[in-house]
DNA sequence: CAGTGGTCTAGACCACGTC
DNA sequence: ACGTGGTCTAGACCACTGG
């Protein structure tokens, strides 16, 4: 006679969901850190007294998700920012034929601001919230092609200074995580074409008027908490902003 | 003792992934058609001796990559384009508040053109190859908002007429389906800001050089064969174009 | 009710990475 | 050699759908 019957657990939750949640809040908790390596398999069978093949559901689906990476042989680990894979998973400006690389980046501003209504809704804010507000001019090719206007609530990022933003050697998404434990996994972006205002003209060089792409986006950490706003202005005459799609379950 | 070992099968291959290309031969050769269910995982097991797990497996990456859906209860069934979640996996404008509403289509113009070699390129055909060309107009809350240029090669969709695009009920990607056996599984689209012409302009009723958004998508089929081209002109005052990224294995 | 997909078990052997 | 993830088996019971 088995002790427990299979399908669902007492919660009422399928049993590798829970699974998923628990290792998640491993990872939140900071039992198990980005860039570490995560109990094998078997080990975990044991901890959550579930089988192989139910761990293996909930692995899956969190390596599916970008959580956990899985490397045979070696382990899986919790995902981190620093991997290549990463670079161009939320950098969509590309050259025409089609070659990535990575931008030079310049700050040109930073301050602290009000949080503004619209700010606010995406953001999720209360009233009175204050942001940190920074713009960067990014280089591709030794050309300017994208200024980024971003701005970041200052309860994540308390710590946050300009001289962390100048000095920082990584993506800003590793920083995120490193530097203040936001691990952005989704992004939703809005692009529409713009005329070029007297800002942004001076600093990628055109002329008052002439086209730009306007990308808003928001990045999401876990449970679709939105940690980010980014206003991004795109030069597209030699470079182009860059989407697939595939028909997904 | 067992008869066949597990691990690798004498192809090479694991044996889901040979379960896979068997599936999909059996939609390619028309043996099962789009919209029809699939026989039972169990009488599957059957059909290529191997266990539960393994036919799960195979039926599990399928459907998330678009070519099955299933319905628990009722079956496995071969994708189609007529269902509800197709209308937004490829079509990314969208009201700025996020409202999502289909179009109404108007066709401008229809013609048979020889290929330019950006089209040759796009589509990988060989030179001297015919393509069908064909223009519509997008209305979204009864203001125009897109203007579409299409292009189709010959060879894949001979059979088609002004009229069958004119008197279709469907949406395009279904009539490819339906009418030609051309199923589009995945797009990429590349994104440019540019300044209106005259005949846009004209279509879309802004001045010229107004700032238009420009998109450039190539529609892929099974084995990413390229079937369509396209360039879309996206007035952006009240719409969007609309992309989200995860953070994927 | 019978049949379907959804979840789960308790193992097995294989291929890969490290030592 | 050893431990990891990758693949696979031969079932089981559960939840849903339809007649």
């Amino acid at each position: 006679m088995v002790e427990r019957l299979v399908g669902l657990n007492p919660s009422g939750a399928p049993l590798y969901k829970e699974v998923k949640r628990k290792i998640i809040e491993s990872i939140r908790n900071g039992e198990w850190k980005p860039g570490e390596v995560i109990p094998s398999e078997k080990k975990l069978c044991e901890r959550f007294a579930v089988s192989m093949g139910t761990i293996r559901k909930a692995v899956d689906d969190l390596s599916g998700e970008g959580f956990l990476i899985r490397h045979q042989g070696r382990g899986t680990f919790v995902a981190t920012h620093n991997q290549d894979r990463y670079l161009f998973t939320f950098f969509h400006v590309v050259r025409q034929d089609g070659h990535k690389e990575y931008p030079k980046v310049e700050l040109m501003e930073f301050s602290k601001v009000k949080a503004d209504p619209v700010a606010m809704s995406m953001l999720h804010l209360d009233p009175g919230s204050r942001l940190f507000r920074f713009v960067n001019k990014l280089e591709l090719g030794r050309n300017p092609v994208v200024v980024d206007e971003i701005l970041l609530p200052e309860q994540l990022f308390s710590r946050l200074t300009e001289r962390t933003l100048r000095e920082r050697s990584a993506t800003l998404y590793q920083l995120y995580q490193e530097g203040f434990g936001v691990t952005v996994v989704r992004t939703q972006e809005r692009v529409r074409a713009v005329s070029a205002d007297a800002l942004r003209a001076r600093l990628l060089g055109v002329k008052v008027g002439d086209p730009l792409l306007q990308v808003i986006r928001i990045a999401f950490s876990f449970k679709d908490q939105p940690v980010e706003l980014r206003y991004s202005y795109v030069l597209t005459h030699t470079y182009e902003y860059c989407s697939d799609s595939m028909a997904a379950s």
